[in-house]
DNA sequence: GTCTATACGCAGATAGAC
DNA sequence: GTCTATCTGCGTATAGAC
């Protein structure tokens, strides 16, 4: 594969990620996403045989996506509170999407795993790197791993739930609230 | 239209409702909703136009269960405040189908606020009743109407929070366990 | 009222020209 | 590699027999 396929398919992958966080996996046809790449829809096949092998390709580069800012902030962000206020602030940067279409991550999710004829549950890898990520960090703050885990599964199910209620109201002073009070929870910890 | 048509259409709707629920409302097909209530597609459009028409009838179907089930708490429940355990039970209760799921309200809710070019946001009405209802309980607890309705807001939130996290690792005991913080939490106030 | 037959478009997917 | 042309099936929706 030469470097303009390589580019191509980038584009297709990114594309689709898009689209699917957007409108739904299961709403978004390959003529949506040709359109959006601008390449016809018979090129497409070049780059990927089927729809599932796009959604594959979509959850994998999320899952490196997910990776990489996580090394990020475990390289550029000394202390573990600070890096899970970090996490905190990332639903109050990006509310202008999750009002519109929800947590990028939690949405698809949701989506694929009511869609139990194909085998994408492994979307929920992209949560679990999250959730393993959030876990150590409760660690370095002197939790045990059983508690770290908990307080864990607790702050993703809140920064989740403030995700489905802020795209239900539309709701974006809600989110920024919200925030505040899950900051102040993980300072009272 | 007589009884038994009215009937039938009953069943539709309610059989809608269930596969909406399940499949998604994109996923699910006029095929697969005549097959389950057991009627030919043809017979189908003599009760309903479109799957719009369907999909409205659901939801106003699913608002007056909301409805229903809200009066009959405030009825039979004397205390705001074991009103609002009631409530959080509820997701207990449901956990079977909320792991496999997710929220009947909230992942339906999630999809069609996606699908923009249909006039269903007012989806989230199903979610307004009990956010209205639960400000209520707060108001009769004390709190101020804003205080109440920001309460009320946070309450909606984990409980869809839980149901999204849930649902993705399929965790049932992760549902009581964040149930009974959220017991805690509302004692403690 | 309920059925069968069918229209029509768009979905995913393929073949083969260039 | 990218295109156009095309296949096949399923989607919503309609017509008309019974």
């Amino acid at each position: 594969m030469n470097s303009k396929a390589e580019t191509i398919r980038n584009k297709i992958v990114s594309t689709a990620d898009e689209l699917f966080y957007r409108q739904g996996f299961n709403h978004t046809s390959f003529t949506d996403i040709a359109k959006a790449v601008g390449i016809s829809r018979g090129n497409f096949y070049y780059h990927f045989k089927t729809k599932d092998d796009i959604l594959a390709a979509v959850i994998e580069n999320k899952k490196a996506s997910i990776k990489q800012i996580l090394t990020e902030w475990d390289e550029t962000i000394p202390q573990a509170k600070d890096r899970l206020t970090q996490y905190i602030n990332m639903i109050v940067d990006y509310q202008d999407h999750i009002v519109k279409y929800g947590c990028p991550i939690g949405t698809v999710c949701t989506e694929l795993n009511k869609l139990k004829n194909i085998n994408y549950n492994n979307a929920t890898d992209m949560i679990m790197l999250f959730k393993d990520w959030i876990t150590q960090q409760f660690i370095l703050l002197g939790h045990d791993k059983e508690k770290a885990e908990h307080l864990s599964m607790h702050l993703l199910t809140c920064t989740q739930g403030i995700s489905v209620i802020g795209q239900a109201f539309n709701d974006a002073a809600f989110i920024k609230r919200e925030a505040d009070t899950l900051k102040q929870w993980l300072e009272s910890l």
